[in-house]
DNA sequence: TGCTGCGATTGATAAATGTCAAACCTTCGT
DNA sequence: ACGAAGGTTTGACATTTATCAATCGCAGCA
């Protein structure tokens, strides 16, 4: 793998406490390559012979089951994915397709599990990122079953104004077809709820959102930390 | 804590691998204590004190929000409970409460996180164990986002009879309005399911199951290794 | 034995969400 | 500039799921 990346990788969590020597051996041994938009990379059931790391464009993540299809993640630069599967040598869960033109690093499930028993820092590094990819999932989990597709809608905005700097204007970043999906509602019904949050104060102008009831809005949502922080 | 409940406890993947030293380490700082039912042993948001086993009994783990309540999982013995937050040292993301009279050992999470650092098996136990439930829990998002109420229902039903050793007839092991929770659908709603199944060979007689068309109820639960399958 | 309380069921109704079809709009490539 | 493709919105309608109220039934207990 070429150079260039590696200061931006190194400086994930994940990588950022390994010695050099196992940090070098990891790249050494990967790849970067570069897809168009809508290449599924991984197809769920696939074995994970491969750790990914997202360094350009955007990867979605998703499930198909009977004939449906789900939206899970959506992952943005610079971050890994699919590391319970690589650690447990396990067959993917979910599927992955890049969204645009992206940069991916794939690294040799084999060198990421044979470098896990040798660096300690690195043992450490992992477990947090497990730690977190599983509270992550419990909190969604939350989302789901405690939440009317209005409130997750709500919630959701707030997330991504959090995200985007915390301005009253900001922009989506997904397609409505995809942000529907990740909500777990149709796009007919994403349309009709954004018109029902109107009241609370969102306005909508194609991807660029404006919240001009901040307080009636969040009065609406009550996000909770246990649900909607990142860090908690 | 006393002697008696260690073998059992030793046995679990998450301490079968460690050295012995450390083993007695973390149960000489551990606490056995018996729990009347429908005590709440924790509650989301506080901090985590303890990495939870049960030995006896069985614990509910649920969450709430805004006045609404729904179960996520129930612990029976023996298993670990709470173990990502224990590691991050961040606040439990669910509540917990006994189902039944029930006899838990509390580990005190300080303990843990030292011996993880310590001993190399213990925290490759610990990676194996969370990505474990990480999996686990991107399977119920699958549950929950790919199917109705009534396909998670039937889906529940084959595992549950798996779990019960395989036969046509077995017990739910659970109340009704507690697996409707579940499954996140209203009791109400569970009951009419139930008759819903009728017509591919459930058989319902208060807690008892019997499935009298396996195929039919397969064919109408198509279950998948990627969302049903404990091992996977 | 007969209460009592609570979970389970049933029926009627309401609310939430999905489906289908059509129209609209933006983007993109020729 | 034009047309095609596909995302978005809207309306009408169907289905799913929740809510409310009443009843049933069983377990625990005086």
């Amino acid at each position: 793998m070429p150079e260039s990346h590696r200061p931006d990788i190194r400086k994930l969590d994940l990588f950022s406490e390994m010695s050099d020597e196992n940090f070098q051996s990891l790249m050494h041994a990967s790849y970067l390559q570069t897809f168009p938009p809508q290449i599924e990379l991984i197809t769920e059931g696939d074995s994970s012979d491969f750790l990914h790391v997202v360094v350009d464009g955007s990867v979605e993540l998703f499930a198909r089951w009977n004939n449906r299809e789900t939206s899970v993640a959506i992952i943005r630069p610079i971050s890994t994915f699919i590391l319970a599967a690589t650690l447990r040598d396990a067959p993917n869960l979910m599927s992955a397709r890049t969204l645009e033109k992206s940069r991916v690093v794939l690294i040799p499930s084999e060198d990421v599990r044979r470098i896990f028993d040798a660096d300690n820092n690195f043992a450490r590094a992992i477990v947090c990122e497990l730690a977190s990819g599983y509270r992550a999932s419990i909190k969604k989990t939350k989302d789901l079953k405690l939440r009317t597709s209005l409130e997750r809608l709500a919630n959701y905005l707030l997330r991504q104004q959090t995200r985007e700097g915390g301005g009253a204007e900001f922009e989506l970043q997904t397609e409505k077809k995809r942000l529907a999906s990740y909500l777990n509602m149709t796009p007919e019904n994403l349309s009709r709820a954004f018109k029902s949050l109107k009241p609370y104060g969102v306005e909508v102008d194609g991807s660029k959102i404006t919240i001009t009831k901040q307080s009636d809005l969040e009065n609406f949502a009550r996000p909770s930390p246990l649900i909607d922080d990142k860090t908690v």
